[in-house]
DNA sequence: ATCGCCTCAAAGATATGACGTATTCAAGTG
DNA sequence: CACTTGAATACGTCATATCTTTGAGGCGAT
């Protein structure tokens, strides 16, 4: 689901030159530059313009152009802003906000996942958790994030809260750069493994503490794991 | 900073509508209709259309028109979605939503900023715990609610997570629409108020863990209080 | 020299006509 | 009944014209 035609590629080459710098905040671009530069129509440059003004990461102004936004202004919760820093030279930045936030909502997920969950969503989630312990041991890495993320995400939808619900394809988004740039241990840890079958074991008792404590275990440790790779 | 212009004023009609499901899920709107419907031309419906679009509230596609899409594909983070939610039908579920993200995210962010605050930060932090004080002491509900909004947003910009900083705008909306819809007692209760100083004092004094347990006390506080009152 | 006002031009904002193109739906064909 | 084909439709893109806002420089008065 992404945006078509060629207002997307637009965007898809404007929006990671901002989002990795080479755009610098508070640089202006014209309009008909855009156009010269893209080969494309006034319209098709003014819809991506808007897009990204929606996102907040550029401002257009009479008589100025269409400036970069401060980083500070940027919709950073928007999935293709996420994609975008993760794409390029904030990579490190944004895994290490996106880890923190982890730490912080999946543990509350957890718990009101342990309350909240619906009978297939609990059996789906200890399927998961048997997916997850068979591949690590088998050393498949690639099954491994599969389920990995499918066992998160599932965990934020169980949680009943939207929000929470919506951050599952940006942990989906952590989960496969931490493997694709080989930030995690070629085997699975099975201290890892153990929590996430205590996640499902607690969240289908109803255990909400329990659920949540492991949850919370296993996120801190991925964050502390990160930052030792990132430094 | 909202978007301007004719494009802005179709937003502003459209997304509320769309949000408070008057125009429901799965509808179809034709931008020919909307052009007429609005007194615009094309183009501006066509950049309106694409920033609801980006906010992934509708999809446009050849031969059909424009469909409003499921509310679960919708960019809950997105400022104007909740904006446009709180301001409709969906307030309630906006602000339960909010208010459980509300408790994942603040607590955290408060043991951030015990040790990422710099000491601009802790000042003002204490300065506003100070107000807070007067404020209530007052019974006056609008200074209070402005310091209260300030003082969380600091909290959540010293945690030096952009994401986490971000969320300021969020709880603000939370806190205000307490306030106007007469979602709080008339007085702040004191106990509330003493916690905000003890999270300021932690925060000060650099302990991470009691400023996180202040603020988890203040914020599950806030979300039984808010679940009584919608229930 | 400084301040304020005025004018002009630059750049985006909006409107509109023309044409392109994908997609659906249905008629037609085997 | 399945498949093909074609036409209608609604969005997509381009080009052009005109309007509106606003920043900058000039000009004069104090």
């Amino acid at each position: 689901m992404e945006i078509q035609g060629l207002p997307g590629r637009l965007l898809a080459e404007l929006g990671p030159a901002i989002a990795s710098g080479e755009i610098p905040e508070g640089a202006v671009l014209r309009g008909e530059e855009l156009e010269g530069r893209f080969g494309v129509s006034r319209t098709v440059v003014r819809e991506a313009v808007r897009v990204l003004e929606g996102m907040r990461m550029v401002a257009s102004r009479r008589r100025v152009g269409i400036t970069v936004q401060p980083k500070s202004l940027w919709d950073v919760f928007d999935p293709m802003v996420i994609r975008w820093r993760l794409a390029g030279a904030d990579r490190p930045a944004q895994l290490r906000s996106l880890g923190s936030l982890r730490v912080a909502v999946e543990p509350a997920a957890a718990a009101l996942a342990a309350t909240h969950a619906s009978d297939d969503d609990r059996r789906e989630l200890s399927s998961l958790a048997v997916d997850l312990t068979v591949t690590a041991r088998a050393a498949d890495l690639n099954a491994f994030l599969r389920h990995d993320i499918a066992f998160h995400s599932l965990v934020l939808r169980a949680s009943g809260n939207e929000m929470f619900a919506h951050l599952g394809d940006s942990v989906a988004a952590v989960l496969t750069g931490r493997t694709e740039y080989h930030l995690m241990p070629h085997q699975p840890e099975p201290y890892a493994i153990r929590l996430h079958r205590e996640v499902a074991e607690a969240i289908c008792a109803e255990d909400a503490v329990h659920a949540e404590r492991a949850m919370r275990t296993i996120v801190t440790g991925a964050l502390e794991e990160l930052n030792v790779q990132l430094d």
